[in-house]
DNA sequence: GCCGTTTTCGGCCCGACTGTTTTCAGTCG
């Protein structure tokens, strides 16, 4: 989509800005690159339907902005941006992408040691080169050093809600563009990993040259680096990789277990096949002996003929689901379509860019049965964090519009858990509310000893429900807190409390690894999507996903609870 | 560069924290 480079481009030019101290330009800039983020529909159609005054309409563009997108969208580049990125001596995306470096440092760093890239300032720290530079010191270099590493282990894989809306842009085009019987992404995104390395995708096409044709040349595409009559392989603009293979219809269910993966779950896979007198491959099930093909149009009859359950692609991480699926004992994994509410979202009263209204109105739309608002509470300043007046006002407002939607709405909020365990508003508040969601956001880091006391006394808080992001990481950017989490889990399953799964693409924490741990507690989750606007409530799939891979079914999950049993869960 | 029933000019989320300093700059959320 067209909003995402446009909005790349407004955050790269504001970095730059920044970088030769230009005041409020960036701030300026920012701010339009996330509202066209969070915008519901291509901008290109606002300028084609409603010209520039569509796109003035959009909060945060003006004059100016407006025309910069319309230039790009008739052009494809901005001229005074280029002209910017010229004049830049640095490359700034990489650097301010390291945590601790803003761009009064980075702004050193260039000018006085000459670095301009990740692996530039690598050397540099390892040679004791920039702790002595004024401002910077020993423990800023290690702490640097520290954020490299996480800036590499992250950087060649992308979050799992940019490769899906990727992968969705091309199966959109590539239906539209071409004549296409089944077009399907595969790989690490089917199985719904937290981040992603390359795209795979597999189609069915009764003309495979005119089809490697239409993918090859794709709008998006910027480099193509293999083109083949079977498989290509382009990088898109932002640097990701998709690969398309042509697959003939009867080895299509073949050719989308192997590469669906894992890796280690085909490598079981094919030694049962073995041992039951089969070969497996991409391109089918074969009989060891006879070399006859017995199945491979169907992913589903394949693990049928090798005796297995059909196993769900996010369970494939060869964790013991061959041996149980052989015994028929696979869970049923819980859906979107299981999700009757989502219980955490932000609205305007705090960070949210939507309206409470909005947001009721969009899960009225999702045809949801509940939905909780909670906003931030007061200590969080930075995210306009209510104070107890205006908590009371929104109750007013959500009491107004109660009775004019189907849907059931939960006066809650997002309550901070002080340093001391504590809640951010009093007890009598608190009683006031439907649910609360308690979250760490601040002194991630403590050591481990304090930080597992504090988030273990506010499960001691009567009023609290939800364990809001329980881990506090921040994919490729943050680790989770140093806590013991087992201690946290049979804190939560003793006072029957909810762990959060939190579906923003940034967070996706719980992750699957700690829901399998927390779920050998016995306690219960809840998957919501932390909203800060109407488009994000669709981040709900990506936390289903992580639900997934953790083996969760529907009776684990709150919020697939009817009303009733969730609103008498909560006062229990 | 944007925005306005407190403004068409003069504001723009701002407090906590860390590590550097020796009273504060830079970064984060």
């Amino acid at each position: 989509m067209i909003n995402r480079e446009i909005a790349d481009i407004l955050y790269e030019a504001a970095d730059i800005l920044e970088l030769n101290e230009v005041e409020w330009k960036p701030r300026a800039y920012r701010k339009a690159a996330r509202k066209i983020e969070d915008l519901n529909e291509d901008i290109s159609n606002i300028y084609r339907d409603r010209g520039k005054k569509g796109l003035e309409e959009i909060p945060g563009i003006g004059s100016r902005i407006a025309d910069h997108i319309i230039e790009y969208l008739e052009t494809g580049e901005v001229g005074k941006f280029e002209k910017l990125k010229e004049k830049s001596p640095v490359k700034t995306g990489e650097l301010v992408e390291i945590r601790g470096l803003g761009p009064k440092k980075v702004k050193k760093l260039v000018e006085q040691l000459n670095i301009k890239t990740v692996s530039d300032l690598r050397e540099a720290v390892e040679q004791h080169q920039i702790k002595n530079l004024t401002g910077f010191g020993e423990k800023t270099e290690k702490n640097i050093l520290k954020s490299i590493g996480m800036f590499e282990k992250s950087h060649d894989r992308m979050q799992l809600g940019k490769a899906m809306n990727l992968a969705e842009d091309v199966i959109t085009y590539m239906k539209e563009h071409s004549d296409l019987e089944k077009i399907d992404y595969a790989g690490s995104l089917r199985r719904m990993k937290e981040t992603i390395g390359d795209i795979d995708m597999l189609v069915i096409a009764s003309d495979p040259d005119r089809t490697m044709n239409t993918f090859v040349s794709m709008e998006n595409v910027e480099r193509v680096e293999s083109r083949g009559v079977t498989r290509s392989t382009v990088i898109l603009k932002g640097g990701i990789h998709v690969d398309l293979r042509v697959v003939p219809a009867e080895s299509y269910g073949a050719a989308m277990q192997y590469f669906t993966g894992s890796k280690d779950h085909n490598i079981a896979l094919r030694d049962l096949a073995i041992s039951k007198g089969y070969k497996l491959s991409e391109y089918g099930l074969f009989g060891k002996v006879s070399q006859e093909k017995v199945e491979g149009e169907s992913e589903q009859g394949i693990y049928e003929r090798l005796g297995l359950q059909y196993i769900p692609p996010e369970l494939r991480e060869n964790r013991g689901e061959v041996d149980i699926a052989r015994q028929n004992s696979l869970p049923e994994l819980v859906t979107l379509n299981d999700i009757k509410g989502d219980l955490h979202i932000h609205t305007t009263f705090s960070e949210g860019s939507d309206s409470l209204e909005d947001v009721v109105r969009a899960a009225e739309d999702m045809s949801y049965e509940y939905i909780a608002i909670t906003d931030h509470s007061r200590s969080r300043r930075i995210s306009k964090g209510m104070e107890i007046e205006e908590l009371k006002l929104q109750w007013e407002e959500i009491d107004r519009i109660s009775g004019e939607y189907d849907v059931k709405i939960l006066k809650g909020a997002e309550v901070d858990i002080l340093k001391d365990g504590s809640l951010d508003y009093p007890d009598e508040v608190l009683g006031g509310l439907d649910i609360v969601v308690g979250s760490v956001h601040s002194g991630f880091e403590s050591a481990k000893e304090e930080m597992t006391e504090r988030i273990v006394a506010a499960l001691e808080n009567k009023y609290l429900n939800i364990l809001g992001h329980p881990s506090g990481r921040l994919i490729g950017k943050r680790e989770p807190y140093n806590a013991d989490f087992d201690m946290i889990f049979e804190t939560v399953a003793d006072k029957e409390k909810i762990l959060e799964i939190n579906s923003h693409p940034e967070r996706l924490d719980l992750n699957d690894k700690l829901i399998l741990q927390a779920k050998m507690f016995g306690v219960k989750f809840s998957i919501n999507t932390d909203s800060h606007s109407v488009p994000n409530l669709d981040f709900m799939r990506f936390g289903v996903g992580q639900a997934r891979r953790g083996w969760l079914t529907k009776d684990d999950v709150v919020n697939t609870f009817s009303y009733n049993s969730l609103k008498k869960m909560l006062k229990a």
